[in-house]
DNA sequence: TTCTTAGCCAATCACCGTGCTCGCT
DNA sequence: AGCGAGCACGGTGATTGGCTAAGAA
């Protein structure tokens, strides 16, 4: 009960934190310095380019949205249809 | 679905399971695994360590939600933002151990903190 | 044209794994996202629960509960070993991380936790004794705490 | 009001789980 | 004995961006 003062030296801390918690804290925050010249400094765009060209190479709909049944290649246009439409309801707008 | 029972419900939860099916668990145990090994002092891993800390983390990641919802709701947003997560941690003491993940000045302004 | 000798690749793809803009230090290996967290897909299903139906959820907040969560597994998990180096053993298992909540004043975690882990214990050892055992005895002992010699 | 942004869709492929062998206790 | 690290393998769900309403500002 002498050094319990919690003091802060990279973040500010507030005045006093959870006793239970506070031994860990310091002892993590040891941790994560040592990890953190292997961290990078900021996110990826992305994870995975593969994933990436996938996604982008993927059919979407008028929305934007991915689609399936993409006909691979070009064809002879037999019909120039696009839009499975089964009924006369074609109404698919609501979500953004 | 309030704080106050939360914890009580996760109780009954576990009561109610019959039988623990390790597989299908919503976390990667091999990820949570992994996490484990960054600690420099870990040597071996018990198979039921990632297990226990896949449910765990459910539960971490439940509750900080649920304390963060309650300032997206006084701020009268729909999205809840990382402000909202700042505020939950500086909140509650149990949170602590974030205070370097999300500093307390990540808090919006015009919202005292306690 | 093949590769006669790769020191060490860690950069799988052609992508920009680690230098970003022009930040090119490595004392060591780089970390990726995931090495260091649980994939977001399975972080947001999680937070979904108790946000309402209809409540939305910024990519800052799923970012950073992510960050969270990795935080919260290290964080137990160095107070756990050292309980597991204190007693000599090389092994972190169950209990020790039980003793971990308790230290850190994660109470509210300790008792589903014990359940949860009470529940896969005998549901391993109850596979083990019909499947090795089907013939030798399946007495349901209740309270026996350690495994008895007959 | 202006303008930023989160949800929506599903196909690939990186990674998770599993079953081995080998070590240690 | 039992139990976990390390490896290879096969199956599979996490990853992923354009559009636009939802909503932060």
């Amino acid at each position: 009960s002498e050094d319990e003062s919690s003091k802060g030296e990279a973040d500010e801390e507030p005045l006093y934190v959870n006793a239970k918690q506070y031994k860990r804290i310091l002892i993590r925050r040891q941790a994560r310095a040592k990890l953190e010249s292997r961290i990078p400094k900021e996110r990826c765009k992305y994870l995975h380019e593969s994933r990436h060209r996938h996604a982008m190479n993927r059919a979407r709909g008028e929305g934007g949205r991915f689609h399936s049944a993409q006909e691979k290649g070009d064809q002879s246009g037999s019909d120039s249809g696009s839009l499975p439409m089964s009924q006369s309801s074609s109404v698919t707008l609501s979500r953004g | 679905p309030t704080i106050d029972n939360f914890w009580p419900n996760i109780v009954n939860e576990v009561h109610g399971i019959a039988q623990v099916d390790a597989k299908h668990q919503v976390l990667p145990l091999a990820r949570i695994k992994k996490i484990m090994k960054l600690d420099e002092n870990a040597k071996m891993i018990a198979g039921e360590a990632p297990l226990l800390f896949a449910k765990a983390c459910e539960y971490f990641i439940q509750e900080l939600t649920m304390h963060a919802w309650v300032h997206t709701e006084e701020s009268r947003r729909r999205t809840l933002q990382r402000s909202d997560i700042a505020q939950a941690i500086a909140n509650y003491d149990q949170f602590d151990f974030l205070i370097d993940i999300v500093p307390r000045e990540e808090i919006k302004p015009s919202s005292a903190q306690k | 044209m093949s590769n006669s000798e790769d020191s060490q690749q860690y950069v799988k793809e052609e992508d920009e794994a680690s230098g970003d803009e022009s930040d090119k230090q490595d004392s060591g290996i780089m970390l990726r996202e995931q090495d260091r967290f649980l994939p977001i897909c399975n972080i947001i299903k999680i937070m979904k629960v108790p946000v309402p139906q209809n409540g939305k959820i910024a990519k800052d907040a799923r970012e950073c509960i992510q960050e969270c969560v990795s935080e919260f597994i290290s964080f137990i998990s160095s107070e756990a070993i050292e309980r597991s180096v204190a007693e000599n053993r090389k092994t972190v298992n169950g209990d020790d991380l039980l003793v971990a909540f308790s230290n850190l004043g994660f109470d509210n975690y300790v008792e589903p936790l014990s359940i949860y882990l009470q529940k896969y214990r005998e549901s391993n050892k109850s596979d083990r004794n019909l499947f090795l055992d089907s013939s030798y005895a399946q007495n349901e002992d209740a309270g026996s705490t350690h495994d008895g010699k007959q």
